[in-house]
DNA sequence: AATGAATGAGTGTTCATTCAT
DNA sequence: TATGAATGAACACTCATTCAT
């Protein structure tokens, strides 16, 4: 007797979530050139041609992935952040501590941070008209006129922050045990 | 005319370095994985074959590429400056200054910190036990007693401190224009 | 309310007829290599899986076909019609009437003949050695007997006969409303 | 010392020339489902990589055969025979001669209609707009006004005649030793 | 020494077949 | 019995390496 329509749809959208979320973290690691698919099926733990059920192609794989690290709920909280009436020092500290956490136990976004900051550096153009890096420079500026940060151009300082965290995450990809940032260190990137 | 033995010693050497020279961008750039001889013979400019004159395969090539980043020179420059009769806060200020310098306008050395740092990060252990670490620790430790450094575990400071030198090094080798980190930046990262 | 054995003998039998139908039509327009079983499932409307319930394998399904293309009816046909008390001429013109007929209208026939043709041509030897070609020649000698048939080698003419019904079975299969052709000129094609 | 542009260019020529003739004959006889590009490489004498440093793929290579089948030569011959001052009877005399030799003889040539015919059969529609079947239905048309060719819808003889070709450039290539054609029995097709 | 055409081992992709439901 | 998701062997294609010139 046939699945109903139901359980299929259900089976092939966990399926596609299984494969997506071990991917990335396997591209992460391993670019795409050094990932072969066969290595990577058997670390998701399926057959080779199980993966072309679900994408035309480890290209089309690869770029799925990018655009799910891309979405725009990273952006959607900053957003709220940068809007709350409270000083600029708080809104840091409170990013900081966001991070730190994250960094520090959710592997997801550790490797969605990964993956999201290696396409910033590819685009090699408007990365510094990205949200993240508009919005926090936004604070930044709050930051400098309440003289709670140190003076220096927002966008300059914005994205030395965010390129810590992309450092942090990268090393949390590679380096098993190793020394995480802190979320004064964070900061401390920005206030004085 | 045949050219003295000499000469030939020199076309050599000369091809040879520029094979290196020209490899070691593309494969800072790209990847092992991702780095096609083809694509790297047509960027340099000669023939496929023609590397494998001068390297047995793209895996020594690769080798010799990472064995010329891990030259020792710059940990014996590190090494003297750790040692000289001078306060701490003196050391890192010179060290900033220097890579600042470097970051800016040495392309080579962008290229050579690129990948000694993938290197490092591909090791996943002794990261910290590698000399620059060490060395650097130990100037952290030497400001702290003189009240120069902020207090704290001296080796995260100076996995801070090369982390973010090698993050820019990436921006630099990625984006055209990017915003450079300064010397006072780097500095700050360690001395209150 | 369970079906009887019967029924269910009945249901089984219907759907192998039913994919045996279909497959074949498909299997002389595409031929074995270009044919895959996931489009044949869907032009015939069922699940791949089910293909296998009836027939082991592609290549079984394949050879049911042929040895049902091969089947012995049409040969008893062409033996009676050779041995009936009539002239040569009579048995040409009634065997090219039904031809034209079957080509016409019958598109099982159209299909069987086609591969069966192709069976003939892949075989490599004995095409001459097969009974439809040797009672077609006796025929045709005895029409030569008889004058009625032109001179010359029977199993030529032969030949000629079936290549010529092979080709318009094909032309059939392929070319929506092509020309079909009658049952004069087949039956000129021996007879004066 | 490398090789010289023209050395290049006259090996490239060759060897593509290799591949797409002994390729033709290969898909010919087996389809394009059923041909491997490794027998086909091993079938040509060269190693599987060559054939894409010439076609981008086992369809473009199969798409420049069906194309090269295409070329115009032999309409052109068939368009000067037609317009020769001559009657009818002599050009169809003339025409199926030369058929008779090259399908005994010209392996290239029965490869070539093979290709071609099963082009025009999957073309599904304006099989009777071809230049080849308009060309030698005006040849019957003139035989018919001389008297020379029975009555009868002109198209639907010239399909007849070129069906024939057809099926024998098919057995030609299927069947060793095969019975071929003759030029008169091709002429009687057509003439009276 | 230099080239680029040729090679085949290795990788990406398809598809006949199996299997859980 | 029927299904279609899953599988992996077979096939298409790529690319590091070789070799004739």
């Amino acid at each position: 007797m046939p699945k109903t329509e139901e359980q299929c749809q259900q089976i092939r959208e966990d399926t596609r979530n299984r494969i997506l979320k071990k991917s990335s973290l396997y591209f992460a690691r391993n670019g795409f050139g050094d990932t072969k698919i066969g290595d990577l099926a058997r670390h998701i733990g399926i057959g080779q041609g199980t993966i072309y059920l679900y994408f035309k192609s480890k290209e089309e794989l690869f770029e799925e992935i990018r655009k799910s690290a891309e979405n725009q709920d990273e952006i959607k909280r900053l957003k709220m952040l940068a809007k709350l009436p409270v000083p600029a020092k708080t809104k840091i500290e409170k990013l900081s501590s966001e991070m730190e956490k994250k960094l520090k136990n959710d592997e997801e976004y550790v490797v969605k941070i990964t993956i999201l900051s290696q396409l910033l550096l590819e685009q090699k153009e408007n990365l510094y008209k990205n949200d993240l890096y508009k919005i926090l420079a936004e604070i930044v500026r709050q930051g400098q006129k309440e003289g709670s940060v140190a003076k220096g151009d927002a966008v300059y300082l914005a994205d030395l922050y965010w390129g810590t965290v992309y450092m942090y995450a990268l090393k949390k990809l590679f380096v098993p045990d190793c020394k995480m940032v802190t979320k004064d260190t964070l900061s401390h990137l920005l206030v004085k």
